[in-house]
DNA sequence: AAGCGAAAGATTGTATACCATTTGATTGTA
DNA sequence: TACAATCAAATGGTATACAATCTTTCGCTT
């Protein structure tokens, strides 16, 4: 992808992750067009990798809306996402190095310090959710790996972020965050795996859309 | 994606799946316009799906080229393979239904006839077994999930196509695709998918790059 | 003869024009 | 007023023209 096909990517991308643009909107192209000042052809491009990331999705002759997610859907995103980051976090826990690994705790502590704070910033704890789970699927050197969970991660962040989240849940999840390091650092496979899979099931268990 | 842009992404799809197309060959726009009798616009698009799905390379500015696996890149796709396979299988023995499950046994029929034969019919079998493992995906409902498993079965099936495979190893796949089938039907979902895993772990200690 | 460089050709990236279909509004009638 | 038919505006799909860049080849110099 080039120069301006990458722009229009990257600007309805963050758009839509940060809800600038809300699930159910419409996209039409020459609006974007005149956004971003650029032609058609390059916004199209951008909205058929989206289309294919499963962000927007494509009505043929009806242009593209931001996907919302139906309880199904999100069954579905769930149950890739539980065999996928499993088997994620059982590879790290076989290939990642220090240096991935120092990244992690740097993250656990970052989210110890979010959660020290009252109230506390949801924003700012998803986003460094995020980028734990992406670091994990970086560490395991798969590049496979890390576009397809960051296609479900992407999928889950859309139609929520911790509404239904107390501390209870908060502390909770920073909790099992540390066990998946603790196993993938003593890179026990099935540990890792399973507690990984255990922090999924308790998220999907807990209704947010995203642990 | 309409008319003229399915046409070309069919069209392209089954040449390189079928080896009409050889990895590394590069894909020149205009030539696929004129054999296709479209414009350049829906080739385009297709081409970037297929970029997507991972059969083809973009080198910006240098254009596309049918994808060649390395040993690397084929680790990485049966690593997540692995992984999906498992999952796809634990589902299904959960989901699946009744209809779904007698569609696997029939192309357990069809895939021993064809072992009946001498010499084996290489093709017709990994047809059947591309068959049999989207079936498995297909009957758990999650269109997810077959999108992913059906990216990672043609990549699997990109460079190779049981090669190195002699009746011994095409036996065993039969047995491991019974077992398979028996675990499903008995709901039995651990057992369904370990089932699965040691499937394509054994398809990937063959050397080959498909089961 | 070998190597470097410039120009020409080929090919991808981008913009725009045109066509087909959909959407919605307007007007006429029951 | 309610409904339906029709027409206009909006919008996505396709084709094509133009620009930028890469590749190749040919010629010049050493």
């Amino acid at each position: 992808m080039s120069a301006a096909a990458e722009k229009a990517y990257e600007a309805i991308y963050q758009s839509i992750r940060q809800g600038v643009i809300l699930p159910g909107a419409r996209l039409v192209e020459r609006q974007l067009c005149n956004e971003l000042a650029i032609s058609r052809t390059p916004v199209r491009e951008a909205l058929r990798r989206l289309t294919a990331e499963g962000l927007v999705e494509n009505r043929p002759r009806r242009g593209v809306v931001v996907s919302q997610l139906s309880d199904a859907d999100l069954a579905e995103v769930f149950e890739v996402g539980v065999g996928l980051e499993s088997t994620v976090a059982g590879v790290a826990a076989r290939k990642s190095g220090r240096v991935a690994q120092l990244v992690l705790r740097r993250l656990l502590t970052n989210m110890r310090e979010v959660l020290a704070q009252e109230p506390i910033d949801a924003a700012s704890y998803a986003s460094l959710d995020h980028a734990f789970h992406m670091a994990i699927a970086e560490s395991t050197g798969n590049s496979r790996l890390v576009t397809m969970l960051r296609s479900t991660c992407d999928l889950r962040v859309l139609n929520t972020a911790f509404g239904h989240y107390d501390r209870t849940h908060y502390e909770r999840s920073l909790r099992q965050h540390e066990t998946i390091v603790e196993a993938i650092e003593a890179g026990d496979e099935d540990w890792a795996s399973s507690s990984m899979r255990a922090h999924v099931l308790s998220a999907r268990a807990a209704g947010a859309s995203r642990d």
